[in-house]
DNA sequence: CGTCACATACATATCGATTGGTATGTATTG
DNA sequence: CAATACATACCAATCGATATGTATGTGACG
């Protein structure tokens, strides 16, 4: 089945530059500066072929955020040397930071508030929601003992993407690295007691949100 | 000085009315969608009373992020009974939730975000660092030891800002009540050792980004 | 193998709607 | 009678999207 297989490859490369483009955009200027006259031409073409390859930008947004999740999951399997045990906090942190704290999974949430008020906003949080039951918490999942779903640890982890993507906000008012660093180390130390309990302890424990009653001598 | 008392007043109410639409709006609808004509519409005027009394969006916007700040300290202060050591992590974290979870906040990241690619940008980031500087750190530091300036509980008191303000992003996913409260807790129950040992160490304790430690028998 | 029928890729030109902003008129206040 | 408050009407620019034209690739058929 050799059909049309040039023409093929030479189309998912036109789309593959126009979201690359969206994606620097969105980044760059935010939801409201993502034109289309501006993604095409960022991307060396007219709207034209744009709108040929995407009859509407809703769709390029969700090939915008197929993208990201495939970047997502790419990047978390780079790091799955963290999952063994006892995985360091500050590492995991880190690594959270290099996947969520990079400006270009930033475009992922201006696509989220920015069609907030657009009947496609549904589809793009339904998607969202795919992404984190799909490539999220399974990793999660691959980190913790293997088939044993904790959910005390599921908070801490879910509550570092949370304090990340809070950090990340703060790029917008131009902070100093070290300002960054600081607060990571923090979030690092902070969690660091609870994770090395939930480690130790079995899978009953109810010390996951008062870690430091829990004091081995 | 009595003259035109009556011009004034009406003119600061409308005034009062048009900051009012512009937070309504980027509230529910975004800064894309925080348009001059709805901003009219929904203060009850039109354009070209908009434009009069603001001649250009930008300056209503400023009126907006000074409304904020305004709003903030108000806040802030209505709660300063927190500030009574020793103070509890679960109501530090839940006055400040109130105060930059609600969504009448994220309306000033509306802006910050949304005109990052124009020349406007400069002073919507001006404006915030000098409320900051001028609203948020002086509370915080009428929560410590009084004329003890503590750089490690400034950077706890600065995390739970930014965790909170990760969290609060998570409202436009549509979570649950019981999601927010629960890393509610958890924050608590994370920040909440090191900030009691910060309050009965000396001035000088090293021990603020590694409370786990610091155990008293 | 050649060529014809057609699908695909992309450009040009343009659409109606909407953007922030201006110019000018009218009503209200002092 | 000013001066201010606000409405009406309108502007150029830009938005996402469409219509149409052209060049190129490709499977079917003689």
């Amino acid at each position: 089945m050799g059909v049309r297989r040039q023409q093929a490859e030479r189309s998912s490369e036109t789309r593959a530059l126009l979201v690359q483009a969206t994606l620097s955009l969105l980044q760059s200027d935010g939801f409201a500066g993502t034109t289309t006259a501006l993604i095409a031409r960022r991307a060396g073409m007219t709207t034209g072929a744009l709108h040929h390859h995407y009859p509407a930008k809703d769709d390029l947004l969700l090939d915008v955020l197929d993208d990201a999740t495939a970047r997502i999951q790419s990047l978390l399997e780079r790091g799955n040397a963290v999952g063994k045990q006892p995985f360091s906090a500050r590492h995991l942190v880190d690594h959270f930071w290099q996947v969520y704290g990079d400006t270009a999974y930033w475009a992922v949430w201006e696509i989220i508030i920015g069609t907030r008020a657009t009947p496609f906003h549904e589809r793009v949080v339904a998607h969202r929601r795919a992404t984190i039951a799909a490539v999220v918490h399974p990793w999660i999942a691959r980190c913790l003992h293997p088939a044993e779903a904790r959910p005390e640890a599921f908070r801490i982890f879910e509550f570092i993407l949370i304090a990340i993507r809070g950090l990340s906000l703060e790029r917008f008012l131009q902070r100093d690295p070290a300002y960054f660093e600081a607060h990571l180390s923090l979030l690092a130390d902070l969690v660091g007691p609870s994770l090395t309990a939930l480690a130790d302890d079995g899978p009953h424990g109810e010390t996951a949100t008062r870690p430091h009653e829990k004091h081995r001598p």
